[in-house]
DNA sequence: GAATTCATGTAACTTGTTACATGATTTA
DNA sequence: TAAATCATGTAACAAGTTACATGAATTC
C-alpha cells in the first residue's frame, strides 16, 4: 500500500484534506509518484478504518465542507515501519509504452517515428524547465507543508533524481534523431542506385 | 491494452506459447514492460475472444500440452493502428517506492539510509552489467525469435535507453552518497563542539 | 457564456500482484 | 533430495483509470 503511506507521509508533515494532498503531490512528489483524486479518497477512506488517520468536518460558506485528515500514533508508527523497511529488491519494474512502440518500430514509417520522437524531446525538455528550476520547486513547496530546510535536503535528492533522467532523455532522443536520420539518408541512396 | 498490444507485437514475429511468451519478454521488453504469467494468460484469452488471436494445442509426451497462439489478419490490424497511434502525451507517470522513501528520508537514521543507497548502487551496476552486453542481449533474442538486423536497429534504441537511465542512477547514487556521507561528518563535528 | 477552482465523493472497469494447484523430468 | 524447468491455468485481492455527479464562486 505505496500510496497510503506516501499519504501517511505527508500527514506527518501537517493534517491536511484530500484535495490539498492531491495539490501537494502534483508539486512534489509527481515526478516520482502519482495518483488520481478518486484513489487519494479511496485510500484515505480505507486508511481511516485502519485507525491510521481521523477526520473532522469544517464547515465554509458559499464553498463545500472540508474534511481535514490527521494522522494517529498508529498511523505513525505504521508509516515509520514502512520507511525504515525497503524493499528487498530496490530496482523497480519500469513500465513504457513508448519504449514498447520504438521496440516494434520496423513496422513503421521512419518520418512517421522521427516525428514522434521529436515530440518526446520536446516534452522533456519542457519537463526539465519545470524541474530544472529546483529552488523554486523546493520553496514553493517548503511555504506549502511549513517545513524547514532538513526535508529540502532529501526532496533535492528526488530532484536531482529527477533532472538526470529527464536529461538523460533528451540525450537520448537527440541520439535516436541522428541516428534514425542516418538510416533514412542510405534508404534514399539505395532507392536511386538499385532503381 | 497496453500488454496486450505487446504481446500481439511478439506474435507478429512467430506463432508462440503463453510460456514462451514470458520468456521472451524477460529477455528483451522486461526492461521497459513487465508482466506476470498470470497476467500474460489472462490477456491471451481476452484476445482470443476478441478475435485477435486463434490457439492450438500441440501434444507432448512427458511434458504438458502446449497452446500455441497465432496472430490473426484482425490480429495485425489491431495491432499496427496501436502502434502507430502514439499517445498525446509520451511523457510517462514513474512509480518509484524507493524515492519516495527517500523523500521522506528525513525520518531515517543517516548511515541506514547510506546502507540502503548503497544497495540500490550495487544492484544498479548489476543490472548495467546485463544490459551492457548489448552485443550478447541482441543475438541472444534474435536467434530466439529468428529475425533480421532490421529489427535489431529498434532493439538497440531500447536497450541504449535503458544502459543510458541505469548508467545515470549510478552516478546519482554516487553523488547521493557523498553528499550524505559530508552530512555525516558535519553532524558529528556539531556534536563534538557542542557537548 | 464557458472554463476553472474549490471540495466532496461513488461506481464501474481495467490492470497488476500473490497465492495456489498439477505433475513429470532434469539438473545441482 | 531439493530445486528448477516445462506448461498450463484459476481465484482472490490490490491498485490504477475513467466517467459521472453536485454546486457555488470566480476568472477569462
Amino acid at each position: 500500500m505505496s500510496l497510503g503511506h506516501t499519504l501517511l507521509g505527508l500527514l506527518s508533515y501537517a493534517p491536511m484534506t484530500g484535495y490539498e494532498l492531491k495539490r501537494v503531490f502534483d508539486q512534489s512528489i509527481n515526478h516520482f509518484w502519482n495518483a488520481q483524486m478518486s484513489q487519494i479518497y479511496r485510500e484515505l477512506n480505507n486508511m481511516e478504518t485502519h485507525g491510521w488517520l481521523r477526520s473532522e468536518i469544517e464547515k465554509q460558506d458559499a464553498k463545500p465542507d472540508k474534511r481535514i485528515y490527521t494522522i494517529t500514533e498508529a498511523g505513525n508508527t505504521a508509516f515509520l515501519k514502512w520507511l525504515e523497511k525497503f524493499p528487498a529488491i530496490l530496482h523497480e519494474p519500469v513500465r513504457s509504452d513508448f519504449l514498447v512502440r520504438i521496440f516494434f518500430a520496423s513496422q513503421l514509417e521512419l518520418p512517421d517515428l522521427l516525428y514522434e520522437i521529436k515530440r518526446f524531446l520536446r516534452e522533456q525538455q519542457e519537463t526539465l524547465s519545470t524541474l530544472g528550476n529546483t529552488d523554486t520547486v523546493i520553496k514553493n513547496y517548503q511555504q506549502m507543508i511549513k517545513a524547514g530546510t532538513d526535508k529540502a535536503f532529501f526532496w533535492q535528492l528526488t530532484l536531482n533524481m529527477g533532472i538526470k533522467h529527464t536529461k538523460t532523455s533528451i540525450e537520448w532522443a537527440e541520439e535516436c534523431i541522428k541516428s534514425i536520420e542516418e538510416r533514412v539518408k542510405w534508404q534514399n541512396e539505395y532507392k536511386n542506385t538499385s532503381h
